[in-house]
DNA sequence: AAAGGACATGTACTTCGGTACATGTCCTCA
DNA sequence: TGAGGACATGTACCGAAGTACATGTCCTTT
């Protein structure tokens, strides 16, 4: 469902296709709310039949813009305010965390440094981005300035995650790497 | 895929049941890895039929727990050593961030309260988890120090979070309200 | 003895996201 | 002028996840 509020959110800035979309997804939430152009352009249909967009212009290659309705901005709008709030998320990396007991020691600070890494080149790109922003390289309305908000989000999150993943590989003796635990393995669940 | 490894990680440390496992899931994994008791009965069948884990023992109320096999430990090992790790977080309130800009000013205020207080109290609950594990409640095994690793990261996302929400309703003059710009929005992406 | 609740497992359906594959269009450069 | 690449849109299918609904079992309490 988030797909669908994403799109008219961004139409919202303005018209756009849904090559632009497309683009403007991997760009700025690549990472953090991915989406496949095929889904795109099915969406943009599906929000064309309900009216909460429609055709702006056509292009060359048989580029179709939409623009954004009234009743999509209605729509937008009443999501953000009375849609309830999904605070699901799913970090595999976390999930894979609870087993790092079943690692070998060096195996498991090799996957922390690559983590590490990962983060910290993440975060970079973030501040990069919002460093272009405080620049003013991007004006100053309203859009740029939710789209900095986000972007410290952005960073905020991929930073805890570097320095948990550093924290995480040097802190504790975490890993084991023996055999299974076989001599009373958790009695509470048998 | 992931819910297949979550399983098999799970069982790792001992026998355990469809139904043990779903609670388990919902406890440490709830808001970070969320698995449907459903899905878990049918993995469990599809683990079971490749050999990977093995029923252990038939309890009372048709209770069939199962115990991993070697091939299953495995199984999880090379997941957690050869397999790769998938970053795309979904975060469906940086989504909604991104559109500030359409909300009412005492609106967003509002928004950026709960969502600051709902990640407070997120971390708040993981810390509690973390002062018990290392207060030793929960013994030394290999596998709790993993899951002091894994809550910790909870510990710092969602601390993260809440500072991101707090800071976001005080620093910037974020939201706008007024009505769509349609004055030239964006002219890069006609 | 009956009732309610926690324990325990499942089927069926829907929706959503991901991947593979296919196609057409225009511009640029050798 | 022909080839390659960026632009642009789509179909088809698959697998994962979410929701609704259904059922059976055992224990505790009144």
């Amino acid at each position: 469902m988030s797909l669908r509020y994403g799109l008219l959110g961004l139409l919202a800035e303005g018209p756009a296709s849904g090559y632009d979309l497309a683009r403007r997804f991997e760009e700025v939430l690549g990472q953090i709310w991915p989406a496949q152009h095929p889904k795109i352009y099915a969406e943009l249909r599906r929000l064309a039949d309900e009216g909460l967009i429609e055709v702006d212009a056509e292009g060359p290659r048989r580029r179709r813009a939409y623009r954004i309705t009234d009743a999509g901005v209605a729509e937008i709008r009443h999501w953000l305010t009375a849609g309830d709030v999904d605070h699901t998320i799913r970090v595999q990396p976390l999930l894979r965390s609870l087993f790092f007991w079943l690692m070998q020691p060096d195996d498991l600070r090799r996957h922390l440094d690559e983590e590490a890494r990962f983060y910290a080149e993440s975060a970079a790109r973030y501040r990069a981005f919002a460093a272009a922003k405080d620049r003013g390289d991007y004006g100053d309305s309203p859009q740029v300035r939710s789209m900095r908000v986000t972007v410290e989000a952005g960073i905020r999150l991929y930073e805890a995650l570097a320095d948990w993943a550093t924290w995480a590989g040097t802190v504790p003796p975490t890993g084991a790497g023996g055999p299974p635990a076989d001599a009373d393995p958790d009695p509470e669940l048998t």
